[in-house]
Parts: C-alpha cells; structure tokens; sequence
DNA sequence: GTCGTTACTGTACGGACGTACAGGACGGTG
DNA sequence: CACCGTCCTGTACGTCCGTACAGTAACGAC
C-alpha cells in the first residue's frame, strides 16, 4: 500500500474481518468469499494476501504465541497462578482462542512445520500443564472441563467488557479445577 | 434387510460409524465417505441409508432428544438438582453432545423444521435454564463456562467409565456454576 | 416363472472450496 | 517518457462434497 490507499487499509481490513468471523464461525465454516464479501472485495485479493488460507490464522495467532510465551517465561510458582494466567491470557486473546482450540490441519495428515501442527503441541501442552503428568481420569476430566469452560465462556461474551469476563471466569475455572477459594 | 444379511446390518454399522467419527470431528468435519469407507461399502450407500446428510445426526440424536425431555418433565426443584440433571444428560449422551454444541445447520439460513434448528433452540433453551432470566455479565460468563466444561470433558473423555465421568464433572460443573460445597 | 421390493453399486452432475494465472490500473523511480 | 513493483480483478482449474439416477442381484409373494 504505497499507493492510493488513504485510508484504505485492505490488507488490515481483510484481518479484522477474518478475526471476527473466525471467532464467529470457526476457521473451517469460514471461507475466503465469506471474508472477502465483508471486506467488500473479491476472492482473490484475500488470496493475494494471504497464501495460503491459514497464513491468515497464522498472523492472528502471531500476538497470541507471542504473549503467551513472555507470561509462560514470566514463571508462577503453584498451579492456582498458572491458572490465572492462563485466564488472563484466554481473556485478552478471546477472539483467536477459537482457533486454537479448533484443528485447524486436517484430521490426520500433519505437514511438518504447518502452523496447525503448532497449534495442537502448544494446545496438548496447556492440557498437560493443567492435568499434570501421567493424570488419573478425574484429573483429565477436571483438566477438559477447565479448558472446555476457557474456551466457550470467552467466545460466547465477546461484547462484554475484558476485566468483567476475566475476573467472573477466574473464579468459575478456579472452582472448576478443583480450588476452594 | 430382509434378505442376505444374518450378520450384515449395514444400516446399524453405518449408524454406529458415524457416531464415533462425529464424537471424534464433528459433524461438518465428517463426510459420506469418510463414514462410509470405515463401513466397507460406498457412499452411496450410506445416502441410500440416510437421506439427505442430516437424517444421520437426526436418528443419532433421537434417544438423547426424548431422554433430555423424560429428564425435563420429572422436575426439579433447583437450580442444582437441574445441574445434576444436565450433567445425567451429558455423560449418558456424550457420543453425540458434539451434534448438540455445533452448529449442524449452516450459519444463518434457518429452512423451518430442520433438525439444525430444532438443535439450536433446544440448545439455547439449556443455556437460559442456566443462565436464567435477563442474565447478568456474570451470570452468562458462567453460564457458558458450565456449558464448556460440560461438552469438553464428555467429549475428550469417551475412553472413561460413565459413572467416573459423572462423577467428576458433576463436581465440576456446580463448583463453575457457583455452588459452594 | 413373473413381479415387486429391498439393498445396494457405478456413474455423473452441480456447487463450493482453495488456488493459479494472466491482465490491468496505479503510483514511484530512473 | 519508459519501466517496474504493488494491488487488485476476472477467469479458470482441480478437488471434494452431497445428491440424483439408472442398473443389478437377491429374496418373498403369487
């Protein structure tokens, strides 16, 4: 954009449009028309952008992987202030965190280097912070539901201000973890 | 089936297979041929069976459809005994709760009578149970939380004994929901 | 034996998807 | 001015999906 864009940002457009209907529908119910009708351009000038469809992703994600690897560094001594941060960290990326959550790679196959195959290590990662190693069925199920509550609760109150979900969410995935507060 | 089939109910393996391959990706995520190749026989066939698509969810999620309303009518006192309930609910029907928390119909377009809207007024109906009346911040965040745990720990946990599960996430699912124990 | 029903197979169609590619409009640079 | 890179359009391709349809083999009924 050296040219004629005053204002006319597509490329960041095109971003925020895919990060709002990622969020909305999901990384695979969302196709380049989808996003590039909201944009108001064509197809392929989504695709000129970003190429392939999950450089998209990648970019969104590109924040996120970097915050949570400055909280992770960050230390926390038990597993109540991991949970918090992850809380926090949920909180602030909620419009992406569908996308980790989802398997953006297909099924099976597993292009090595492919960003969804970062995205399910960084994901069974959290789960093994969280159920801790070599866990007994109640821990995995804890270990699921806090997940399952991170995600959902984050997604579905998107227009609700930061702090609130944040401080209201820490409390219910503290409880859900097994926590008497 | 009345003819060569001592053994062969394809209909029933066909079922059978699309349960688990929904449990596992979705329903979206989870074509004809997919279910139809881990059957052993062609995608028209299983088209044959179920027609259109969306018969297969339909018949997949009809025990859980009139156990949710044999559960419903016995009542409940409160809003814990109806946690208790819905925890009932989840782990007994977790083959197909994924059927329930995704979004079967597409996006927006809703034709009346089909079993992805039924699904989704079903789902929000469950939701404002929990939530409640005119619901404040808090009151949805948590919601939602209950929600999460719920479909994620079910779902991520098909492997475990059912009572086990139940058991566990009942734990969980009152502790995010805010009852003190 | 003929007929009709049931349970499939093989083939093909239409649509949606991500992608590839050629071309055009624009501004900056020589 | 010519030249080039950037940004975008139009068109088209290959693939995968759900679906439609004609054909076929096996059985029971008459």
């Amino acid at each position: 954009m050296t040219t004629l864009d005053p204002g006319y940002d597509t490329r960041g457009r095109i971003l925020e449009a895919a990060r709002q209907l990622f969020a909305e529908r999901g990384y695979a119910a969302t196709s380049l028309a989808d996003i590039a009708s909201a944009v108001g351009v064509t197809k392929t000038a989504v695709a000129y952008h970003f190429h392939p469809k999950d450089r998209l992703a990648a970019e969104l994600l590109a924040p996120a992987a970097s915050d949570i690897v400055t909280l992770i560094e960050s230390g926390f001594d038990d597993e109540r202030s991991f949970l918090e941060v992850l809380v926090t960290f949920a909180v602030r990326h909620r419009t992406v965190i569908r996308l980790i959550m989802e398997d953006i790679g297909g099924a099976d196959d597993a292009p090595p280097g492919s960003p969804g195959e970062a995205l399910r290590a960084f994901r069974d990662c959290i789960y093994a912070r969280l159920a801790g190693p070599d866990p007994d069925p109640a821990g995995r199920v804890r270990a699921w539901a806090v997940l399952g509550s991170l995600q959902y609760a984050v997604v579905k109150t998107i227009d609700l201000p930061e702090e609130t979900v944040r401080e209201t969410l820490l409390a219910a995935a503290l409880a859900a973890a097994g926590f008497t507060s």
